[in-house]
DNA sequence: AGCACGCCGACT
DNA sequence: GTCGGCGTGCTC
């Protein structure tokens, strides 16, 4: 018997078998085709996974399949192997995965389309039509002459010939010319000539080049300014000239047009651009070229990873630390590690590229299985910035800047430079307190306090989206005596253009940047060089560079560097490092000032004595001393309900029964409140797996979802799993 | 996740 | 008498 196991779009953790549809013969069924089948009682879209030619009998019923959706598979089989390596290891459910690597017109089962155009050419009768023809129809005698001349073409190729569509309809109604579909023809990608690359970048380039069409991991880990994208750029040029295809991941911030428009100028190639904002057809299309090997160059965010290419030939991953590249819901993978196992599969080199890597990669490095490439000389010979540490303590501040801060800010404008200040909260304060009784304005969904937004004038919770007017008087004792807490960048703006009321002055924020150019058209406007102040949350320091800044300000060092989270110290490092890289980086030297309340923190002695490597280096030893990530291995288990102790109680029973089958090695920490146990108002509890081994995590892990699908107390609350968390909340 | 089945309250 | 509330169970 042959049986078709098919992964279906649902929730749940296997595949399933039907029968081949009536008709189908054996040699028309290829893994990664689509097929539609009776799943329970509707019809579903599923993907062939595999055939099983000599199936022993089941022990229940086994329905056929409706139909074959493609005549040949639409994912590639390295993607196959690709999607079934990621649900095993993250644990997701096979169908989610695999039909997440389809664009969402063709997981719904609708109808291939290929990148074939519209076009007209000459019918048999059309061909033979005597010269001088058609002597009293001009037009049309052109585009009979031009379909002779060309052959097939394009609707738009006629039309830009000033052919157009009357006179076509004219000689399809008289059988001279019909339609037709033109595919388009791969053409050989080609690099513009690039920069000449110092020593480091050429030895790096030329590793990687070595590595030809076999699978092996770089990590090329360059100072900001170093000239990363350059070695990129010919590491592309090189894969193009070999005829393959190079797939390369941005984060999400950071696929602007700039980047877009820097690849168009470099390569006479097809670029497929894949990104969150496109519309279905130009997603299907990229998607298309992708995988029919049309697109040279395809350049995406996080998903993109599971885009199937016909000739992979290698993979870029830029800003590799950024987490933007782990999902954070529903299929938590992260792109980057996804990437490794995917340049594996299908016998290709990995870049992962970063200023600041992180300390998986690092460590992936220093233990040899990456190879390690460092770019420490500026381009240009330009300087890092000096960094200083501004001690607050006992100062007065402004908006949380101090004098010397402000000081720094006037010295720069007055010698015509730019200011970049940087402020990881958004709103005018984070906090609203009654002066009289000590209330404190709350989000009735969230264990979270409510920001102000004084230009807007509400309340906003930045958890769950809620928002209120804000109360003119306390809600507990009717004093009018509200007082705001801390500072946002609303309410440094407000200094800042008092202090420097003739100073152009940009705030940068999700509040402020709101459309679609709105960052362009501020990039543009600072790279013009003009002297100004730069104010902005994290927004800033990702994606844009800012070449004419010569002086950054941290205004709040100290909430970065008390962040709860285990990596939050590896965080700070990374961020400081990457703000501090958008000064100076033209010929004129940079500083970086940074206000903190603790100047003596370990973290930022680091940052002042030692580069991002060296402080890894050193974080990297004490998560090796206490076995955390990445000396070791963590999965999370999550719930989530509308009762508080019904997620802890799944969660606690969970614990009961998996305790006994642990391996050696794993503990069970939890069940924990998450941090913040409510958000949108439902509870949220987390309870934690960790271990040194991968294999003994993963394979916890299982058992507890095994037993967590046959938990009752887990039947109407939301459980998911998390491997390898980015975030512990 | 969907979707059907099933068993108890307020309605034409 | 039924319409419909959502608890429970199933999907090859």
């Amino acid at each position: 018997m042959t049986v078709l196991r098919l992964a279906m779009p649902t929730p749940l953790r296997s595949l399933f078998d039907y029968l081949p549809p009536a008709g189908i013969e054996l040699a028309q069924l290829q893994p990664g085709q689509r097929v539609s089948a009776t799943f329970g009682h509707r019809e579903l879209c599923g993907v062939l996974v595999e055939v099983l030619e000599n199936a022993a009998p089941s022990e229940y019923e086994i329905k056929a399949a409706g139909a074959i959706l493609d005549t040949s598979p639409l994912l590639t089989p390295g993607l196959q192997q690709l999607c079934l390596w990621a649900a095993d290891y993250y644990q997701h459910p096979i169908g989610e995965v695999m039909t997440a690597a389809f664009p969402t017109r063709l997981r719904k089962g609708g109808q291939h389309q290929s990148l074939a155009i519209k076009a007209w050419q000459l019918t048999t009768h059309g061909k033979g039509l005597a010269e001088g023809a058609l002597a009293r129809s001009p037009r049309q005698a052109e585009a009979i002459a031009a379909l002779r001349r060309d052959g097939p073409t394009s609707q738009g190729d006629l039309a830009g010939a000033g052919i157009k569509r009357p006179a076509l309809k004219a000689l399809e109604d008289k059988a001279l010319v019909e339609t037709c579909e033109l595919n388009p023809v791969p053409r050989e990608g080609r690099a513009r000539p690039g920069l000449t690359l110092n020593q480091q970048q050429s030895q790096a380039l030329s590793a990687i080049a070595a590595a030809g069409d076999n699978f092996t991991c770089h990590l090329l880990e360059g100072v900001t300014g170093s000239g990363k994208t350059e070695v990129y750029l010919q590491m592309i040029a090189a894969c193009l000239a070999r005829g393959k295809q190079a797939l390369v991941l941005i984060p999400e911030i950071g696929l602007t047009p700039q980047t877009v428009a820097r690849f168009e100028q470099r390569f006479d190639a097809e670029l497929a651009v894949l990104h969150s904002g496109l519309g279905e057809a130009q997603r299907n299309r990229a998607w298309e070229a992708a995988r029919t090997g049309i697109a040279h160059i395809v350049i995406g965010t996080r998903s993109a990873i599971f885009t199937p290419l016909a000739q992979p030939g290698l993979i870029i991953v830029d800003e590799e630390h950024d987490g933007s590249f782990k999902q954070q819901d529903g299929f938590r993978y992260s792109a980057r590690d996804v990437a490794v196992k995917r340049g594996q599969l299908e016998a290709c080199p990995v870049v992962l590229g970063s200023a600041t890597p992180s300390l998986e990669s690092l460590h992936n490095a220093l233990q040899g299985r990456y190879h390690h490439h460092r770019l420490t000389e500026r381009a240009g010979g330009s300087k890092l910035p000096k960094l200083s540490i501004l001690d607050v303590r006992k100062q007065p501040l402004q908006a949380g800047m101090s004098e010397g801060l402000l000081n720094a800010v006037e010295d720069t404008l007055s010698r015509g430079e730019q200011s970049l200040l940087f402020l990881n909260r958004r709103g005018f304060a984070p906090t609203l307190q009654c002066h009289d009784c000590g209330w404190i304005a709350d989000c009735q969904h969230c264990d979270a306090r409510l920001t102000m937004h004084r230009r807007q004038r509400r309340l906003r919770c930045h958890h769950c989206g809620h928002n209120q007017p804000i109360p003119s008087a306390c809600p507990e004792c009717r004093s009018e005596q509200l007082l705001t807490l801390g500072v946002g960048t609303e309410q440094a703006e407000g200094v800042l253009r008092e202090k420097f009321p003739m100073t152009a002055l940009y705030r940068v924020d999700s509040d402020s940047m709101q459309g679609r150019d709105a960052m362009q058209a501020l990039v543009d406007q600072v790279n013009g060089g003009e002297p100004c102040i730069l104010l902005g949350t994290q927004m800033l320091t990702k994606g844009h560079h800012f070449p004419t800044v010569t002086l950054v300000g941290v205004i709040d060092m100290d909430a970065l560097l008390f962040s709860g989270d285990f990596r939050g110290e590896e965080r700070a490092a990374q961020l400081l490092t990457q703000v501090a890289g958008r000064a100076g980086r033209a010929d004129r030297p940079g500083q970086v000032i940074v206000q903190t309340h603790h100047p003596d923190h370990p973290g930022l002695q680091g940052a002042l004595t030692k580069d991002f490597h060296n402080q890894a280096i050193e974080i990297l030893a004490d998560r090796t001393a206490r076995s955390l990530p990445p000396a070791g291995n963590m999965a999370l288990l999550r719930s989530d309900c509308t009762d508080a102790a019904q997620g802890e109680q799944f969660l606690r029973d969970l614990r009961l029964a998996a305790q006994a089958h642990m391996p050696t090695g794993v503990t069970i920490i939890g069940p924990l409140p998450a941090p913040m146990q409510r958000r949108a108002g439902r509870f949220r509890a987390q309870m934690l797996v960790h271990g040194k081994g991968r294999r003994e995590v993963q394979q916890a892990t299982r058992r507890l979802i095994s037993l967590a699908q046959q938990q009752k107390s887990g039947r109407n609350l939301n459980w998911s799993v998390d491997i390898d968390p980015q975030d512990m909340f």
